[in-house]
DNA sequence: TGAAAATATGAAATGGATTTCATATGTGGA
DNA sequence: TCCACATATGAAATCCATTTCATATTTTCA
């Protein structure tokens, strides 16, 4: 079934098919024509053919680090929930934290695949900011901050601070800190900086080597928690970027005879179902990866509506979500 | 860019391009000087007026029931590598465990949007089934046995069955068991008939009332368990029918003074990283979901390639994941 | 050496819609 | 009553590639 035979059918031209479909100026008496063609036939235009004319694809790319994580699923929850809304389907590109697959993909998505690109990042390099100049269309930045361009964040650094401080209000006096690589700007760098920030302001000194980087992975933050430990068995408070890494400290923490938070006491980022089944119960932080993901798909739409090349950033807020990983608050 | 601009620039016809492009008989000469003029103008072809003229959209939909969960994700994961690798992308849909929605997706996917749908199902009704005779594409079923479809399920009865087993074994006599809607066949029914099958070879009985249904939510697990404890406080032994159910009674059993396993052994399905986290650590069975993921993509490449009308059924295997949530084994 | 097969190329048809252009009719306001 | 404007319609152009058809040239092999 094409137009051309639905127009047949309803005896009127191609394009009054067209404008039925598209709410043009149509007499009621074709309109009925066209309608029952339609019912009777099942017609449905092709997409591709609206895609090639329209130039729209009613598709939006969204990029991600990797797939199997809850923060990264709770944002695609977001995404999805905003944009199926509003007509639009996602295109999901997974690079597996791999540089040159994202930039393959942004590449990829170049040519008008789709109307608009989320990006879920980590890293940003040169080569990613100049391949996003050259993009034709709209391009949002979910979870780090890049100047010149629309990006939903959250404010690692504020909630990084405020973490610390609890700590220290706690009777923190000797830390650690198992941070992400610094390129991940928010992750690595922000939450580093927030946490040291407070630190020196609070007079409390941390050895360089007391700072470490792990991966984004329990496994990581037990062999880094580990590692830590044996170094610095004077560490009574443990600041973990993510909730995986605090979980794998825990695990160590809990093996090594170190009773939390008595003898260590530790925080982590993410909010995650994990932390709340350990024992004891992670303090973390609420990072609302649903909403940045929804807020990231509504400036999308905006972007793709009014076509404004206005670049709008959103830095959104955290909660801090008490456990019992600190000592008496 | 179009291909008319770079067939005039390398002087040659529209149609040595597209011979060029894609494999076609063309001379070295008008080769080099395409490839010179595609390179120089970075032309790329029109994904929208390929996939008009080809009738290949090189997109696969992926229809869930959920999004933000641990399974789906490791499935997702599953056929995104398998898919990339082949230079296929996933379209996603989220159903929220909306019947409508599934239906709806069905029915959108099917004009040409996509070559293939994999289906990530729960619960599998006539019109469902209706929709998937008449769709023109391929699809295929994951998660659930579907008579007359390409599916991939994992032995769900047989593992049940074997968990019973062990629990039998470590001295269970009084049983609960805390299943899923059993509209999902997977989940609700196999799981439940597997347990109260061996159960009843053993000769132990089980109260009607002690078979229960919750929803996919340590919440609704926790709430269940605490309606089944009340009622039955002789349980000794309790059948979770996913990870996300044993974490809720896991809390409500400690909450309620019990011990586990010395009072309340307990199982859950799903090989979660909460069950590697809850204490005590969680028992359940690895229903590798990435495998089947994987599976899936295969099998709709295969679909895809050959147009073969073959329907493939592929039952996976389990493993059974030692916690420490049963009696000695 | 001659016929069949492989290689090479361009013109034109094709896929299926939307949109512009031209044209016609109906309607409201001055 | 006349002009502007909204409404209504179809023919034809357009979007951008792939593919068929026709035709020409080279190779290959008997």
């Amino acid at each position: 079934m094409t137009i051309n035979e639905i127009a047949k059918l309803a005896d009127v031209s191609r394009a009054t098919v067209s404008r039925y479909l598209n709410n043009g100026y149509i007499s009621e008496e074709k309109a009925d024509r066209v309608k029952k063609v339609i019912a009777q036939t099942g017609y449905v235009p092709s997409t591709q053919a609206q895609q090639l004319r329209t130039k729209k694809t009613k598709l939006i790319g969204v990029i991600l680090p990797k797939i199997n994580s809850e923060s990264i699923s709770r944002i695609v929850a977001g995404i999805s929930l905003i944009l199926s809304e509003h007509g639009y389907h996602l295109l999901l590109a997974n690079t597996d934290n791999d540089e040159k697959k994202e930039l393959e993909y942004l590449q990829l998505f170049q040519d008008n695949r789709v109307d608009g690109i989320i990006l879920v990042g980590t890293i940003f390099t040169k080569e990613h900011k100049k391949l996003m100049k050259e993009l034709p269309i709209p391009v949002v930045v979910l979870g780090q901050h890049v100047d010149g361009y629309s990006s939903i964040y959250h404010d690692d650094f504020g909630a990084a601070e405020a973490v610390t401080d609890l700590m220290i209000a706690a009777g923190g006096k000797h830390f650690g800190l198992i941070g992400a690589t610094i390129r991940d700007v928010a992750v690595g760098q922000e939450r580093r900086d927030g946490c040291l920030t407070r630190l020196k302001q609070a007079g409390i000194s941390i050895d360089a080597s007391a700072v470490r980087e792990a991966a984004f992975s329990s496994e990581s933050g037990y062999a880094m928690t580990k590692e830590l430990m044996m170094t610095h068995p004077q560490i009574d408070s443990l600041f973990c970027a993510t909730d995986s890494m605090a979980i794998g400290a825990i695990e160590y923490l809990k093996e090594s005879g170190k009773r939390i938070p008595q003898d260590v006491q530790l925080i982590g980022f993410g909010d995650s179902k994990m932390g709340k089944v350990v024992e004891p119960k992670l303090t973390t932080v609420h990072l609302s990866y649903k909403t940045s993901g929804e807020e990231a798909a509504k400036i999308i739409l905006e972007l793709l509506s009014q076509r404004s090349e206005t670049v709008r950033e959103i830095k959104l807020g955290y909660r801090i979500v008490e456990g019992k990983s600190l000592r008496s608050l």
